[in-house]
DNA sequence: TAAAACTGTCATACTTCTGTTATATAGCCG
DNA sequence: CGGCTATATAACAGAAGTATGACAGTTTTA
């Protein structure tokens, strides 16, 4: 269901990190600190896939590529590798070892993930289908559906665009003026208020056997939608 | 507080396009329909950064341009300039009249836009911050979430005003009156002691586990909050 | 075309925040 | 150490912001 990511790396800052961002955007996260593990993880559950360190003890990122390149299961699965600055060598920018993108460490995280999704796009389409995920709750642009956990819910029209709106920009607050001006229009006039009662009717339609409320109210600036575990 | 864009144009329709786009990327704008007006409007209230049309009844561009520069406190504020095609000048490619840039109209809104925030990012890193830290304590202004090493405080939004306030410029005392006048408003009548209540308010709410007090009392002239470690 | 679903608004009950004041406390100066 | 002034704090009433159920008008669906 959720896009497996493996990622390769012997840095623990790093892998956490990975790990983290991976998971807060909704894909499955299978973690390996060198190239040998990073191989037999991947044989064992393809990933749809792959992030890997450029420099590694035991098998370098240039061989785990090689080697993954050699199996039909991976041989097409996306692969970004990851290096320092000093490494950037010619070879690396010419990605004429097999990896599909590569990003210079510290890397934006933003940008990783889009780079990613820009893969996984074209790499596995299905994979992609206009979903969004953040923790339990998962909502599909395409088929207009929502799902927390296993439950399927029945959100109004309003009350999905809102959320399209909230998951698109996990965390950030919205005022009340802001949510009507994107989620209503424009130029259409109702009361601010109005928000409110959406809002709730949203929490309504959200609640699933006790789970929290992604929610959250700031008084005297509007909501935010924050992902749940 | 939100960076305030003063945009001085003639022309009304590009003047409602900027004014929507830029309160959509959460700017405060101030419309002026000549140079005059815009002088005024800058004298009132100190822009972070000024639009301004080159050709324009009354006051040219270049002339509202020198005047800004006159005074102390636009002296430092970017200016970009607004052009037709026709008027391309030697005299505005090489900006020798005090503009920081300059765009030709039609221009495109996303590079108006990226051009604003790297010139704001160079005149006032701080405004276009999303997160803002010192020491322990960390705000986001996206999110309105304040953390004071891993736990998350709750504030008022007056508390949280005052809190990102203090936080722009570390370590500078404000008066009483200073911080009325930004922090609750210019034309907002409160008793300047009220401030002593907030300022207690929002110590309380700071205080964690015994770390020290970040905001420092300067007697008989108002308050600073000092970076903790 | 009737029934069902959805919207926007309002009134009401709450909750949280604000500004003020009164009183206690702390800092400064001779 | 007074005496003076400035600041800290608690208490409180009123203001402001939010949640929610009800309702009437619309739109969509069956």
């Amino acid at each position: 269901m959720k896009p497996y990511v493996l990622v390769i790396e012997d840095e623990d800052a790093i892998l956490t990190l990975l790990e983290y961002n991976f998971q807060k955007e909704g894909y499955d996260v299978g973690l390996a600190t060198d190239g040998e593990m990073g191989l037999i993880m991947a044989a064992e559950r393809t990933p749809d896939f792959i992030i890997c360190d450029w420099m590694m003890p035991k098998l370098s990122g240039v061989e785990v590529c090689r080697r993954l390149r050699r199996k039909d299961e991976t041989r097409a699965t996306p692969i970004i590798m990851l290096t320092a600055r000093s490494e950037e060598t010619d070879k690396i920018t010419g990605l004429d070892f097999g990896a599909d993108d590569y990003m210079v460490k510290p890397f934006s995280m933003p940008e990783l993930l889009a780079r990613v999704r820009a893969l996984l796009r074209r790499a596995s389409p299905t994979l992609l289908e206009d979903v969004i995920r953040h923790g339990s709750l998962e909502i599909d642009l395409k088929s207009v559906r929502v799902k927390r956990g296993e439950k399927e819910l029945h959100l109004g029209p309003t009350e999905f665009r809102l959320l399209e709106h909230f998951m698109r920009s996990p965390g950030r607050v919205f005022s009340r003026e802001q949510l009507l001006d994107t989620v209503w229009g424009r130029d259409i006039y109702v009361e601010s208020r109005t928000v409110d009662v959406h809002i709730g009717r949203l929490r309504k339609a959200l609640k699933v056997n006790g789970e929290a409320d992604p929610i959250r109210t700031v008084r005297s600036a509007g909501y935010a939608f924050e992902p749940p575990l």
